[in-house]
RNA sequence: GCACUCGUAGCUCAGCUGGAUAGAGCAUCUGAUUGCGGUUCAGAAGGUCACAGGUUCGAAUCCUGUCGAGUGUACCA
């Protein structure tokens, strides 16, 4: 549909003939509803620029544009404000879009080769919560990429080299028998492991050893090393099908596949002379920061940022990405901030490729602390995940009776729903402070209240099923209708500005926008009541339909179910 | 010390890149409705947008400073 832009287009033409060549013309929604569906504020503006009055320009646009048959009114108001209302019979018109598969949204004219680096989970302990806003954001981000039409490489670097190997190996080796069986528990061997590690002097240097053992290729630590990795990411991989996200092997691209590369990656900066020593350490040195980027260690080891230089290299050179996003914590932005710089230097990146480091803010509790279980400890991802279907589970089941099995599949769509939800919900960039009962509340921006909502219209859609809709568009019988069916088509507008931002909040804001306006609807409008007439009954059973479908999609986007009934 | 991020209603958050009287939800108070799913709808109250300057027709948004919070700061990932 992208509305927005037919606008920006008309008001541009508009602007052309009157001989301005401005860019960055922008229409935005209407801030308030008297003031139409749509507002262009850049007559303002212009008129420093012209040396002309700004009212006189909005007029000269307005009645340039009054003519198109798109707006039922165009009118300037206060110092220069365009107001735009579009005409009902083109929403009506165009509505039946918003029931096809797509819910009425195009694809992008131009796709591009996506990398979206996400999870990112380390092998040597089980995932926490920590892990749980890349995961769910990243997943997110992929889905609505994808959706709008561009080619995604979902790629999971996994932390599977280091000296935590080195610890495992050790313990695994000195427990004999024993850590076969306790290795089933991995969190807890991780534990153990690093409570010898951080007591015992001897001990702490034979898992040195062991790291220098397996970095040299020894047989036994090799093959111990990939049971450990195996067996964690079976782990991974559990809890990924749980939360219904899509990884699995094939965007498993571990940090040890780029072991042979590195030596190549620190060649490649010193051929070009962008990398020095000092103090021994391979370094990259930035204007206006002190700290440099360090590539290799003055023992000759190599470290994170040579691996993430290299995994960037094989995006651009190998995968042909042009866009790479990295789902990564906050407090790593001036990592990303020198290794996207060095990469754009040596020429891994060239400009046309979009380096993005998309941060999210930490998980907090209620009070505003760390996430942390009652004694301290970090919180198990699968815990977790446990819990929110356990309290979804009291929940629903207070409000109605359901056989077992029933039970069960709401439970979890919507324990997993809104675990997700209230995560993706609030902008990414800021802490997130979790709560269960908000998570987990009818009322307000919810996954339970969106999904509560389309089980409501799937109710009134199924009662309704005998009735014959040959309606073609809806009526737009009164401003209500008007505007829920204009949000409707909105939805394209919506999406495709999340995805400028990687914001998955600005879905979710839309969803809630549409789900009231929708409950509002149709309190004051009834659709199946007696006394109702048929085409108006056909023309909101339309409207309910697209609404539906809008709230489905979305939803699905997010990677979030719906059920057909609550 | 330096750097980055942030500071909006009692609480949790929006605010579409500089626009009109700063918006939601929760909590509080009031009302409607025997309800096409009451886990509803409507309304009231709640604000010096941390503070002080500046930029301009116009600032929560941009710049400077102050205060407060968080994070990061040379060979861990």
């Amino acid at each position: 549909m992208h509305i927005k832009s037919q606008l920006t287009k008309i008001i541009t033409d508009a602007l052309n003939q009157l001989g301005v060549t401005s860019s960055n013309i922008t229409v935005t929604e209407a801030t308030k509803p008297e003031f139409g569906d749509y507002q262009y504020n850049g007559a303002m503006a212009l008129a420093k620029e012209l040396k002309s009055n700004p009212r006189e320009i909005a007029n000269k646009i307005a009645d340039i544009i009054k003519t198109n048959p798109i707006f039922s009114d165009v009118s300037v108001a206060g110092p220069g404000f365009l107001n735009l209302t579009l005409e009902s019979t083109f929403i009506a018109k165009n509505l039946p879009l918003a029931l096809n598969e797509r819910a009425g949204v195009a694809k992008k004219s131009d796709p591009i080769k996506v990398v979206v680096d996400y999870s990112s989970p380390n092998m040597a302990k089980q995932m926490h919560v920590g892990h749980l806003r890349s995961t769910i954001i990243g997943d997110t981000i992929a889905n609505l990429f994808e959706f709008l039409g561009d080619e995604i490489i979902r790629q999971n670097h996994i932390g599977d080299w280091g000296t935590q190997f080195g610890m495992l190996i050790a313990y695994f080796e000195e427990n004999g028998k024993e850590s076969n069986s306790k290795l089933s528990d991995l969190e807890e061997f991780y534990k153990e492991a690093k409570a010898c590690f951080d007591a015992d002097e001897e001990f702490a240097k034979r898992a040195r050893e062991y790291v220098v053992k397996l970095q040299g290729g020894d047989a036994k630590c090799l093959s111990l090393w990939s049971a450990f990795i195996e067996k964690s990411l079976e782990h991974c991989q559990d809890v990924y099908d749980t939360l219904g996200v899509k990884l699995d092997k094939s965007a498993v691209k571990s940090e040890s596949s780029y072991n042979d590369d590195l030596a190549q990656v620190v060649q490649d900066f010193q051929k070009k002379g962008i990398s020095t020593k000092s103090q021994d350490a391979e370094c990259i040195f930035f204007e206006g920061s002190d700290n440099p980027l360090i590539i290799q260690k003055s023992d000759g080891g190599f470290l994170y940022a040579t691996t993430d230089l290299a995994a960037i290299k094989f995006r651009t050179q190998e995968l042909g990405a042009k866009r790479i996003c990295y789902v990564v914590d906050a407090r790593q932005s001036e990592h990303f901030k020198q290794v996207f710089a060095a990469a754009r230097r040596v020429g891994y990146a060239t400009d046309d490729v979009k380096l993005e480091h998309i941060a999210f803010g930490v998980m907090l509790d209620k009070s505003g602390k760390p996430f942390k279980t009652r004694d301290g400890g970090t919180v198990k991802l699968k815990d977790l995940i446990d819990e929110s279907i356990k309290r979804a589970r009291d929940i629903i089941s207070r409000a109605n009776e359901y056989t077992p099995k029933e039970l069960e599949k709401i439970a979890y769509t919507v324990g997993v729903g809104s675990l997700k939800y209230a995560d993706l919900s609030i902008n990414r960039q800021s802490n997130y402070i979790f709560d269960w009962d908000k998570m987990l509340s009818l009322d307000g921006n919810t996954a339970l209240y969106m999904q509560y909502a389309y089980a409501r219209i799937n109710s009134i859609l199924n009662r309704a099923k005998d009735v014959a809709i040959t309606l073609e568009t809806p009526l737009i019988e009164d401003e209500l209708e008007r505007r829920l069916a204009l949000k409707i088509l909105t939805l394209d507008d919506t999406l495709y500005r999340a995805y400028v931002d990687a914001s998955p909040h600005i879905i979710t804001g839309y969803l809630y926008e549409l789900a009231t306006l929708f409950m509002k609807f149709y309190e004051l409008n009834p659709i199946l009541k007696e006394g109702v007439k048929e085409q108006t009954k056909q023309s909101r059973l339309l409207i309910a339909k697209a609404v539906a479908n809008a709230i489905k999609t979305s939803l699905n986007i997010l990677g979030i179910d719906v059920l057909e009934r609550i």
